[in-house]
DNA sequence: CGTATCATTGACGTCGGTCAATTCGTGTGG
DNA sequence: CCACACGAATTGACCGACGTCAATGATACG
């Protein structure tokens, strides 16, 4: 079966009305500033279901924000094991690494059909060079995806299993309502296997529909078709152990 | 039995001669300008082992560096377990997290004698904001603690005991080699107990002793007495599959 | 409708956890 | 200098959460 090659093309498209100017790196810049930014883009990208933005030893030449769709950052073991860093949602920022120029560490694959705005990696430092504002947001974003990071290496550390399928459910769940406050207050729409699931908590895909089942006749929630179903939040966050889900943005 | 209090006294100590200078965000600032961090600074710290730097829930008003000793970054679950989500070396820089002024999200506690460099935590954005440096080597540094959290994140949940505890060690000894360059190659004092490698690892303290066990008498390494023996670097590095553990920094 | 992918379930095995006793090492007080 | 105390390390016996293997069902798609 042939792959989609990585590069589709890159389509140019109007920050004014970029659905997530207030989210990722574009936030740092008010309204009269936008251009720099419009004008920093190299354009808009359009990336199939299942095709990788980039791979692990990949070094692309671009950084990315994420428009639209769904992205999953992992690492691959010599064994073959998967391990899912971070589910990434629209309005992300995707592929800072410390080493910019180094072969990147990990991979970014598509977990639905996906559109990315482009930005150049090299001009990237001197960009937050003269724009004191990105660089600030820049730290924060990345300090953010660090605090994930932590909560996500605690969840799969520390929890066993059914706690810790809630706590990742709960956690999506919020991180979607915060940024995309939809029709449905109980219901979400969720393209993750239980593959990817499993491989995301350390667990395996037999153990996770298990789980999901027991949540199921537990009446905590209910994944089927893509689809799930919150039937007790407040149980479900007992489960997981959410506190709240709020980092005051500078 | 009391605690310390956390307040041990502030000893103001000479930036031209710090044996980290070269290290966390220091390194930012060439020569001629140390000064500016030295004017910065509040002062040093020293605190004995078992105490806490922070802990989850604080709002400590400073920011640190960690000159000399080693410290256990943590997480607390309800149900009283601990997860160690890092175990800071000399010449890290410790405190900073998305909220500056938020409640802190995971607690320091000290795993020896400690000494630590102070930062006033409010001007710290002020720092950031005058000197692009210093901003451009926070920014490296905290994408560096992403990546070494995303590295401990797949060893927990991507590797079986015995290679998840060789991973855990190799990376210790290659971390320590890097920056502080001793006597011997093949030892290594690790001031690390059974129990806080075993709560780094999301494992119990005495499944950890069963996997030191094989591992000694494999002949890879042995640990006794805080200090740990490498056998055979080859072997380890066959388990823990690290290829390299470099990174260039800008 | 045939085929591929994902979800579901049962039977069985094992890795790693639990409980508890013993030993070791280090520091402390008499 | 020895006796004791206390935390850490070590070990055995047992058990359960989770993994493995494999078969069957559901869904979507061309």
């Amino acid at each position: 079966m042939l792959k989609f090659r990585n590069e589709s093309p890159v389509i140019p498209r109007d920050c004014q009305s970029c659905p997530i100017r207030e989210a990722t790196v574009c936030r740092a810049l008010a309204d009269g500033r936008i251009d720099v930014l419009q004008d920093f883009k190299l354009g808009d990208r359009i990336l199939p279901a299942h095709s990788h933005l980039y791979r692990p030893g990949d070094r692309p030449a671009e950084l990315y924000n994420l428009l639209d769709g769904w992205i999953a950052l992992y690492r691959i073991l010599e064994d073959g094991t998967r391990q899912i860093l971070q589910v990434v949602l629209p309005g992300a920022f995707i592929g800072y690494q410390p080493s910019l120029e180094g072969p990147m560490l990990h991979g970014a694959e598509c977990v639905t059909d996906v559109s990315v705005c482009v930005f150049p990696r090299k001009a990237f430092p001197d960009l937050l060079e003269k724009y004191p504002a990105v660089a600030r947001r820049v730290v924060w974003l990345i300090a953010q995806d660090l605090m994930e990071a932590q909560d996500h290496l605690t969840n799969v550390g520390g929890r066993p299993g059914i706690e810790r399928v809630a706590h990742f459910l709960l956690h999506i769940y919020l991180r979607m309502r915060q940024n995309h406050p939809a029709d449905r207050e109980d219901t979400l729409e969720l393209p993750l296997t239980q593959e990817l699931i499993a491989d995301a908590l350390g667990m395996t895909p037999v153990y996770v529909n298990r789980i999901l089942r027991q949540l199921r006749e537990r009446g905590v929630v209910m994944l089927r078709n893509r689809t799930l179903w919150i039937m007790d939040l407040e149980g479900l966050g007992r489960l997981a152990e959410i506190p709240s889900l709020d980092a005051v943005e500078p």
